[in-house]
DNA sequence: GTCTATAATCGGATAGAC
DNA sequence: GTCTATCCGATTATAGAC
């Protein structure tokens, strides 16, 4: 009889979370297609019916599990950020160890590396998915550069800038499919920072140096 | 009442062929999971028991729609053989620019990139088909290592031989990724010169390069 | 919030007629 | 060689009881 609201309350007990938290592991694992209503209500020890219940579609569901991505995108810019202040002047000649120390830092952290690769896997083989990572890698990636080289420095040419960008996506999306998808042996157990030594480099070159010419 | 033969010849007439050709875009456009034993017999024209009463099993006509691609590996050892004979002692030096350049003729054969991207997109959700495209790549890109650097000069350790060959795997493949599977703007739409130039010498460097530095 | 039941499809594979 | 008919399993999604 009083005001006060009976009944369960709104901030749910935690199904909600497994429930996302499946979601995500799943679709790393098999990718948008292969991934299934019913082994994520498994995973999370729930009905499948519930999963709808809550996230209404398959499609809004993959979305939810892949907000996290976004997080990235922001961590991605704010390490380019303080390494800059660290390393003043040289920051441009490190550029590119910087970048691939940054996502295989990124990826260490498990929530961040199931949703990329869930993209990755899911753009294989799905339109929608693959429109999802190509958005994805382009504003990451383009505000990273701009950020990072500068407007100022760099270049100037946003076709060429566009293309550079392209080519680190090549690099980028290839250390990760070779080392967490195909799980190709050496690539795969090689450590961070050989991979910096390995491939910064290269990044290094797509970034700033000259691309019509070895 | 003759020893002659007699019915249908054994030799068929194109719809075995057809079904293969339909079973390749299928499985580079879907992927193994997503190509359907009906859709490609629509492609192919045909009845869908007829494709499973030709090659028994979903798996076996994969692997058959996939036979060319044994080509392309010993396609590309042959174009490095041709290679170095025409550039005798420059040939080591120029060797990034020649891989790139092979396999991207390899891809603009229709049959060859299909089955290529066909691997490409049921690996990333279907382990067997990533088993066989680890194995693929293994053996092309490290027997192709081998004739191109040789025995004698290049690396010696086999360890850091492997893992260069990863290396050179992760740029191509992700090459391919971008360009065939993501249809990233503009390494989709960049000629196969100006990725030579631009990727030639990422290669190289992962072939004969210092990888500990930059 | 949670679950049962079920609708509506679609998948690979098989048996067997012609 | 070709096709019809069908089995059997799995999928997303919905309706509705509790």
């Amino acid at each position: 009889m009083t005001g006060a609201r009976s009944g369960r309350r709104a901030g749910d007990s935690g199904t909600r979370e497994a429930i996302v938290t499946a979601a995500r592991r799943r679709f790393a694992e098999n990718g948008y297609d292969g991934a299934t209503i019913r082994g994520i209500a498994a995973d999370a020890g729930v009905d499948p019916a519930l999963v709808l219940h809550f996230h209404g579609t398959k499609e809004r569901l993959f979305a939810a599990s892949l907000q996290l991505t976004v997080v990235p995108g922001e961590l991605i810019t704010s390490v380019l950020a303080a390494e800059r202040r660290r390393l003043g002047e040289e920051f441009t000649g490190h550029l590119g160890e910087i970048v691939v120390r940054s996502v295989l830092t990124v990826w260490e952290k498990e929530d961040a590396r199931a949703s990329f690769v869930g993209m990755l896997r899911s753009a294989a083989t799905n339109e929608q998915a693959a429109r999802m990572l190509r958005e994805f890698v382009t504003t990451t990636i383009m505000t990273a550069l701009s950020q990072a080289v500068g407007p100022d420095a760099g270049e100037p040419d946003p076709a060429t800038r566009r293309y550079r960008a392209s080519l680190v996506a090549s690099q980028v999306i290839g250390l990760a499919f070779t080392r967490y998808v195909l799980q190709l042996a050496p690539v795969t157990s090689a450590s961070a920072a050989e991979l910096v030594a390995a491939i910064g480099p290269t990044i290094q070159r797509y970034l700033t140096g000259d691309l019509s010419s070895g």
